[in-house]
DNA sequence: ACCTGAACACCGTTCAAGT
DNA sequence: ACCTGAACACCGTTCAAGT
């Protein structure tokens, strides 16, 4: 056995991320394991271990692809509409990606080292949308506040009624912020 | 062997939580484990089911020992001080206890079935004190969203300068507020 | 009746060995 | 050079068997 080199590593990688993927969307966070990627995309254990170092990376990167997907996605109506418009659109997103969106704070709460620069980037290319409708006139660590706030209220809430909350908290913020 | 009868039940299932407690403080949730409090106390794997139907009926009740703790050592700062010293109090259990304090959110990303109305008054019981503050005149979820806000700075800032951005945004949610 | 500890069905990770 | 799959060191949970 072994030696098929019907894929380049790239194209392997390529596969580790979708399949990893598919297994998130279908059965969530908790479902996700070396072995099940493995299954899903025709290859055994020890063919993942030659594209990432460990599952936490494997981990960073899924992650940093639904970042990317986030960014994308909203970018359109930053140019076009309000905050509230963006922050439903945002919203949204998370309802319909649940699994996908929620992962992204479930590694974060391993705390450990801290995350690599190329990370941080995909981070701030979302939060960046966000705090564009700031700009001027408001203190980067207040906004960043308001956003982390949105968070907590979407971890923590019930599923119903996450929409009214955040776009609660919004106004009441902008509405202090606005002397 | 077995029947050693040297505790009772109740005795057991102080002991597996204390074990479970320090494992927490001193290595963080992550190193929690079955077999780990088994050593910690001097029983085996087996015992601990005696006692705790599963791990996570186990974690639940650590839990709650948390809360119930919070809310013990907050209660006299409700009587006495303004809303600034009594989050700035919770803030400080947070960082002080930041192992056990995590994982009441570390549970909750599960989410899995609804959380027992037992522990659920033990969640309230800290939330009340900080929503006493707010009555009369502020809407019940208004207050449940800049609750839950606080902890998505908590759960999601890097560290430094938490306590900052949390009176950042209760500053601005008050003044918003207030008109 | 209480407690054990082996067994079961899993994990992530490594690496000698095959082609 | 690429890939395997057995092995290692773990998990949570169960339960027949011992006292």
């Amino acid at each position: 056995m072994a030696r098929r080199n019907e894929h380049s590593l790239a194209e392997i990688k390529a596969m580790v991320l979708n399949a990893a993927e598919t297994i998130i969307i279908e059965e969530g966070f908790a479902a996700l394991t070396i072995r099940k990627i493995a299954m899903e995309m025709g290859y055994t254990v020890g063919s993942i271990y030659m594209v990432f170092t460990s599952r936490a990376e494997l981990i960073l990167h899924i992650n940093a692809r639904t970042l990317e997907d986030i960014a994308t996605r909203l970018q359109p109506i930053t140019a076009t509409a309000d905050i509230e418009t963006w922050l439903t659109a945002y919203l949204q997103y998370a309802r319909t990606n649940a699994h996908r969106w929620r992962m992204i704070f479930a590694q974060q709460s391993l705390e450990a080292e801290p995350l690599p620069d190329w990370y941080q980037a995909q981070l701030n290319s979302v939060f960046q949308q966000f705090s564009a409708y700031f700009i001027p006139a408001s203190s980067e660590q207040a906004v960043r506040a308001l956003w982390q706030g949105i968070h907590g209220i979407c971890l923590l809430s019930a599923e119903a009624d996450i929409e009214t909350s955040v776009l609660l908290l919004l106004r009441t913020f902008l509405h202090g912020f606005n002397k």
